[in-house]
DNA sequence: TCAATAGTTCAATAAACGTTGAACATAGGG
DNA sequence: CCCTATGTTCAACGTTTATTGAACTATTGA
């Protein structure tokens, strides 16, 4: 059925939302794990996250940081690879994820989340 | 009666919490406020944001902002002096109070911030 | 072609949220 | 001493939120 699902426009992306979207322990963990993938430039499918909680639980989260602009999700037979979208993200609210990214990174322990190694997955 | 209302410990001051604050419009605008009285290193009282709600709406947004951690609410007869905790969250997580103050600044006009001007009051 | 895999949709639920107004408390100035 | 100004408390409300499980769709590989 669905095509690439809605995204908005990088002007469309607001600053209430996106903070919002962060302030979710699920999402954070999401945008973080999105995060450090960006570094081997590689993507993540809803299924690295199962770890995080149910599956449409998982697409229920999804769906926000797409709808609020932090992410992006390309279809790909049956799965949606997801990506953060850095550039606009950085153009809108310059050094504001990355302030989020390392406080959460401070704080991995409080925050339940994932070593980095963890993260990138073996091949 | 009320003493010195309740206020977190720097370590206590969670990232989840903080994003959750000023993802709310109102809360933002009175960060922002806050933000830009620092300047002149003076502190504001409740009744310098009636603009922004009712009275009674606005203690319970103060509310959430102390006990996020995000401001220091001083008693003084009648008043309450508010500041912004900004030592405690440039200690916690740095670059973000600024990240998300100028990113409020940038869109001020979309979400209906006061100029500069009309914050520092008139002596 | 069939079965397994990956993910979505939907309805239900409980909790948290933002907003309001009325009643209250407290301090300071005439 | 009272009156006013400043701000809090409380209950009520309608809304939004996160979470769950069951049913569903669609793609892929054997």
């Amino acid at each position: 059925m669905s095509r690439t699902p809605h995204h908005p426009t990088r002007e469309q992306i607001e600053l209430p939302m996106v903070l919002d979207c962060l302030s979710d322990p699920i999402r954070l963990a999401i945008v973080y794990q999105l995060a450090q993938q960006e570094r081997v430039s590689s993507e993540l499918c809803c299924g690295d996250f199962n770890g995080l909680s149910g599956k449409s639980n998982l697409t229920y989260h999804f769906a926000k940081l797409r709808e609020c602009g932090l992410m992006l999700t390309r279809v790909a037979g049956t799965n949606r690879f997801m990506r953060l979208r850095r550039e606009d993200l950085d153009a809108r609210f310059p050094g504001l994820l990355d302030a989020v990214i390392s406080s959460a990174a401070r704080d991995a322990d409080r925050l339940q989340l994932v070593a980095e190694c963890e993260v990138v997955k073996a091949e």
